[in-house]
DNA sequence: TCTGGGGTCCTAGGACCC
DNA sequence: TCTGGGGTCCTAGGACCC
C-alpha cells in the first residue's frame, strides 16, 4: 500500500469500499492447474465466434483484453491458452469471497462474481479505519483464496470504483507494473480525476454514449459542465443526463444495495454454425426452455413473462415476448410459449444466436415449493418430476392454452397453427386483455 | 479484427383505466 | 359529437455492466 491510501482517511472521507478480484476466472484456472502459471491464459470461447471473458496478466502483457474476439486475441498473442470456463467453480470461489467480505460487514453489494461494493458507515462504533479494513480484506483473500485483488476507497461508488481501478497492476509497454493494492480517492485525487478523465471512464458511459457525447464536443468529464442538463437529456435521455451531471460534480446518489432481487433468468447461445430454418430453431429452443425452467425452480420463482431473442447472421436482433396472467416454471409451458413466439418471426436469415428469458417473477406459492422440493430431492427423479408436472398442469393447462391462443392472435397467421386446430368456426379465447372471437380469416399483420 | 453470456436499467409508444 | 390527462402495464429495442 502506498500513495494517497497511506494518508489513512476516516469513515467520513472514505465510507465506500470497492473490491475487485484480479483476472478472476483466469486466476481460478491457474490455481486448479499450476502448470498454467506464468503462461498467457484466458477464459472464453475458443471458436470463430468466441470472445475473451478473463485474461491473465501474462496474456494482457501481449495485449489481450477481456471482451476481445478470440480470433483477434490469438493473433495478438500466439500460443494463447483459451479455456472454456467452469462457472460452477467460479461461483464457489465467489461465495468464499463474499463470506470474507461479510465478516467485515453485512452491508455489501456484489457486482458480478468478482466485485463488491461495501458501505462501511455501520462500522463507525467499532472504530474501524477504512484503510485497515481494506488491508485486512486483501490479506485474507490472499491467504485463504490465494487470489489477488485491488481495493478502492472513496466518498461514493463513483470514486471508490475509480480508486480500485487505480489500485490494480497494469501493463505499461509490455511490462507488468504492480499497483498500490489499496487506493483512496482523496479530495485532491477527486479533483484531478474530474479534470483529467474522459467521459468514457464514467459508470454507464459505453461506446454508444461516448460517441454521442463526442459529437456534442464532450470528450472529458470537465466538459460536461459546459452544457445544460436539458440539452444533454435531449441527446442521451433524462436518466443518463442526470447521472452524468451528478458525476461531473463528483456526486453519486447510488446507494450500496444489499439485497438486490433477481428479475430475470435466461439462456442465450451463439452457435458455431448458425441454425437454418424453423425446425432447427425450435429443437434448440426446447433444450433452452429446460435450462430456464430449472433455473426458475432453483430460484423458487415462477415467471409471468417469456421472451425469445434471435440474432441473425448480419448481427441484427429481434425479440418477442408474452406476459401471462399467471406464472410458470416448467419446461413444457415455457417451450410452448417460446415456440409460439418463434413461429411468429420471419426467419429471413440463418440464426447465430437464440435465447429464451423468463421475467416478471411471482413468489412461488407454498404448495409449489413443496412440489419443487419433491422434484429436486427425489431419487427417482424422472417419474417424480413427470407426476409433479402433470399435477401442476392440471390447474395450469387451460390457462396455458388460452395464453398460446393469445400469442397466435397477436402475431397473426404465421403463428396460427393448423387450420384443423382452428376449426371452421374460429375460436373464442378469454385473455388478460379481454375476449376475442376470431376465425381463420382474421389473421392480421 | 470482430464482437459471449449472465444479467440490469432505460426509453418510447400503445393500450387501458379512471 | 368531441374529447383531457395522469398512471400503470406491456412490448421491443438499445445500452451498459462484469
Amino acid at each position: 500500500m502506498s500513495n494517497s491510501a497511506s494518508e489513512d482517511p476516516g469513515l467520513d472521507e472514505a465510507p465506500i469500499l470497492h473490491i475487485d478480484l484480479d483476472a478472476f476466472f483466469a486466476s481460478v484456472e491457474i490455481l486448479d492447474d499450476p502448470s498454467l502459471r506464468g503462461k498467457p491464459v484466458c477464459v472464453g470461447g475458443s471458436g470463430d465466434r468466441g470472445v475473451i471473458a478473463s485474461a491473465s496478466y501474462e496474456a494482457r502483457r501481449f495485449g489481450v483484453r477481456s471482451a476481445m474476439a478470440s480470433v483477434v486475441a490469438r493473433r495478438t498473442c500466439p500460443g494463447l491458452i483459451i479455456l472454456p470456463g467452469r462457472f460452477d467453480r467460479y461461483e464457489a470461489y465467489s461465495r468464499r469471497f463474499h463470506d470474507i467480505v461479510r465478516d467485515l460487514t453485512p452491508d455489501f453489494e456484489p457486482i458480478g462474481l468478482d466485485e463488491v461494493f461495501c458501505d462501511l458507515r455501520s462500522l463507525r462504533r467499532l472504530g474501524v479505519r477504512p484503510v485497515s479494513a481494506a488491508n485486512e480484506l486483501r490479506a485474507r483473500i490472499s491467504s485463504e483464496l490465494e487470489l489477488r485483488c485491488g481495493v478502492g476507497l472513496g466518498r461514493n461508488k463513483l470514486f471508490a470504483k475509480l480508486a480500485s481501478k487505480q489500485s490494480k497492476p497494469r501493463v505499461v509497454g509490455g511490462r507488468l507494473v504492480e499497483g498500490a493494492g489499496v487506493f483512496w480517492a482523496s479530495r485532491e485525487v477527486e479533483d484531478r480525476w474530474l479534470a483529467e478523465l474522459p467521459v468514457r471512464a464514467l459508470w454507464g458511459v459505453g461506446p454508444a454514449t461516448a460517441s454521442k457525447l463526442e459529437k456534442l464536443g464532450l470528450q472529458w468529464v470537465r466538459d460536461l459542465s459546459r452544457v445544460d442538463e436539458e440539452t444533454l437529456a435531449h441527446h442521451v435521455g433524462p436518466a443518463m443526463a442526470a447521472s452524468l451531471f451528478a458525476y461531473a460534480k463528483g456526486e453519486d446518489l447510488r446507494e450500496v444495495v444489499v439485497e438486490r432481487a433477481l428479475k430475470s433468468v435466461g439462456r442465450d447461445q451463439t452457435f458455431a454454425k448458425s441454425l437454418e430454418g424453423i425446425d432447427e430453431v425450435l429443437e434448440m429452443s426446447k433444450a433452452q426452455a429446460a435450462v430456464v425452467a430449472r433455473a426458475l425452480r432453483q430460484e423458487s420463482r415462477v415467471a409471468r413473462t417469456i421472451s425469445v431473442v434471435v440474432r441473425f447472421d448480419d448481427l441484427t436482433s429481434v425479440s418477442r415476448s408474452q406476459t401471462l396472467s399467471f406464472g410458470i416454471d416448467d419446461e413444457v409451458s415455457i417451450a410452448a410459449i417460446a415456440e409460439a413466439l418463434l413461429q411468429s418471426l420471419e426467419l429471413r436469415q440463418a440464426v447465430r444466436l437464440l435465447g429464451i428469458h423468463a421475467s416478471s417473477f411471482l413468489e412461488r406459492e407454498k404448495n409449489q415449493v413443496q412440489l419443487s422440493f419433491a422434484i429436486e430431492t427425489s431419487t427417482d427423479d424422472a417419474r417424480e418430476r413427470a407426476t409433479a408436472l402433470s399435477r401442476e398442469r392440471q390447474t395450469g393447462s387451460e390457462a396455458l392454452r388460452d395464453a398460446l391462443d393469445e400469442v397466435r392472435r397477436r402475431f397473426g397467421r404465421a403463428a396460427l397453427g393448423t387450420a384443423a386446430e382452428l376449426g371452421d368456426e374460429g375460436i373464442h379465447v378469454e385473455t388478460q386483455r379481454g375476449s376475442h372471437a376470431f376465425g381463420p380469416g382474421d389473421a392480421r399483420r
